[in-house]
DNA sequence: TAAACTAAATTAAACGTTTAAGTTAATTTT
DNA sequence: AAAATTAACTTAAACGTTTAATTTAGTTTA
């Protein structure tokens, strides 16, 4: 004998199941003293709703999806965290998929979850013109972007969003670097196909601008947000001749600012004696001694609780047939934090340059 | 008009909609000819077989859950990411909740899952003796353990599991530090609630003992896995008299290693030249420059795709009413491989000592 | 006191599949 | 050529809920 059912309880309390189920919801057209009786029937008989019968009525599974690029990286799994909690705080599931920085697996995920009767997705996009996000909309799920966006939503309209402002970030860093009187500068750059790197190296350039260097005096390179990229192309630069040798290394991401550390070390070099150097992110690792990585914070975890909450109110605003979605449009942007520590050199030199 | 159904498309074929569903899950009794005009309406009306119907008939949501202490712990990044690329290849998803080392959160957290309707849960549980697999077992849903376990299973009889050879683990870098000939040794224990750091205490207490150290040469503080309680606590033994003063901190996990170094070096003293430091784990960051931590390396990966292929099987084998469970028992035991780096000072000194 | 209203319950359809059992007609067997 | 078999398809029930529509009986209103 399998798990009581609704009908169970109907027939052991001679009632019909419409008013045990009007019982167990709290609906209304049920005597009081017979909820009563009812909810304790079906406590004693161990009676646990069939979610598969509710989902199929309601057309509902409480459940979000979200998808990350490589939930490997540090950055990741405290935004998890925050739309895991979020999430579960208003009694939504989180199904995690992972895209190994793929396009292909990024958009299988997508069609997988939406197969999967998922509510909604939160989606740290691939790309920057993803058309990815076309088919989230053909589809017609409720979904948010988070830390990644489109750089140019075009005729997508309004896409709910909560992203750091990375341009401000890139900005905030250069400027630091500049100030500080570096006058040559190798920019190791994530995915440009992202817009977090893109928008980075945007701030990045205009920072450039305001002090007039010259054009050869500082170069970037897309190492794809990759700590081994990053540690070759770090390795190249340093192999020029010391005229042409950059001061300062200036990263998108803290961990191919590790990657650039080790090259620079293994090239007999200091940290931030010979070459300053930034990252970006802030994560954990960012603090240890020795380390103590001059990057820009922002915070990840608040990020998944944002997310997550504006994707769950979008899924309630939407009726059940998705039908009232866009009605308003959010787009979050968080606000960047320079965190000065000790590989910048900071500490050695201060601010030598007034523009 | 909301989405096509099954019985849209029988309803333009002219057929029932039991052909229409035998001929697009290839069963047996509908002509090829027919099939094949089936299948190709189904695609061109964007057929999309509703989740929900089918989960409520199969009373299968072809979902697992993976319930981990802390998702922003570095170890468990790349077990999940293991858990759900294995799940994801079998045409599971994977739900993810984190219980914050809480035993309570981990109750609700299985409660909810099993609520959700999941095919089973993949549990790194938070206590050695953990009453909640007691509730798993009640539940009567398929799970296995991962990580950590049980130490002793009495009369649960047998659970699946796969884990890390903990007492070896705990073993091989005590005894790496007793052969280089360390006399006053401070564990750093993770908590001791759980099986693994249990276990890894074990280990190195059986070394201990086979060195016939006097037992004021070595302490131990349950640190339970947490940062912050190392430092403190290195920080306080650092804090005693030379002569009463360890040589090494052996850790139970790298990011408590973290902390002792921390501790170290406020103290000012170096690594490894005043003090050895052992971590476990071999997270990313053991390796970079600087920190150079010795430790003991698993495959959390590797974890997360064994428990994952475990589960399923285990799924599979089991009746639909889930009758069937535990016809076999798998404990997978991995192995761990102590990484001698620089933080233990082996490169100065060698083994100096032969038992 | 008949009419109107209300509260408490029931009935039955619906959600979209799967599947066991049944039907029909064509084909094979003896 | 009657009986048995088979292939192709249909019917209808089932999965466990929710919910709109309906019934029943008791209470209020005029």
């Amino acid at each position: 004998m399998g798990k009581p059912t609704i009908k169970d309880i109907a027939e052991k309390m001679n009632v019909s199941a419409a008013t045990v189920s009007n019982a167990l919801n709290g609906k209304a057209g049920v005597a009081e003293s017979k909820r009563k009786k009812i909810m304790e029937t079906a406590r004693l008989m161990g009676y646990q709703p069939n979610v598969f019968a509710k989902n199929l009525v309601n057309q509902k599974s409480l459940a979000i999806g979200l998808i990350v690029s490589s939930i490997s990286d540090p950055f990741y799994p405290e935004l998890a965290r925050g739309v895991q909690e979020r999430a579960g705080e208003q009694g939504y599931g989180m199904m995690l998929f992972n895209t190994n920085h793929d396009k292909q697996t990024e958009r299988n995920s997508i069609e997988t979850l939406n197969a999967r009767g998922v509510d909604g997705i939160i989606l740290s996009t691939v790309l920057r013109d993803d058309p990815n996000i076309g088919l989230l909309r053909d589809l017609d799920i409720p979904f948010v972007l988070v830390n990644r966006h489109l750089l140019d939503p075009g005729n997508m309209g309004c896409i709910d969003s909560v992203v750091l402002d990375n341009y401000q970030g890139g900005y905030a860093s250069a400027h630091h670097l500049l100030k500080m009187g570096h006058k040559r500068i190798s920019i190791i750059a994530g995915s440009q196909e992202a817009s977090t790197a893109s928008l980075r190296l945007r701030g990045a350039l205009d920072a450039v601008k305001a002090f007039d260097l010259p054009d050869d005096h500082f170069d970037m390179t897309d190492c794809g947000y990759m700590t081994d990229k990053a540690y070759d192309t770090a390795k190249k630069i340093l192999n020029k001749d010391t005229s042409q040798r950059p001061t300062a290394f200036l990263c998108h991401a803290d961990n191919m600012a590790l990657g650039v550390r080790e090259a620079v070390f293994e090239a007999g070099m200091r940290i931030p004696e010979d070459i300053s150097l930034i990252g970006f992110d802030d994560i954990a690792f960012a603090s240890v001694s020795g380390v103590e990585l001059t990057t820009v914070a922002h915070r990840q975890y608040e990020m998944g609780l944002q997310g997550a909450q504006l994707l769950i109110e979008k899924i309630t605003e939407a009726g059940p047939d998705n039908s009232d979605q866009g009605a308003r449009c959010h787009n979050i942007i968080l606000e960047p934090k320079l965190v000065v520590r000790k590989s910048c050199g900071f500490h050695l030199t201060g601010y030598t340059h007034t523009p």
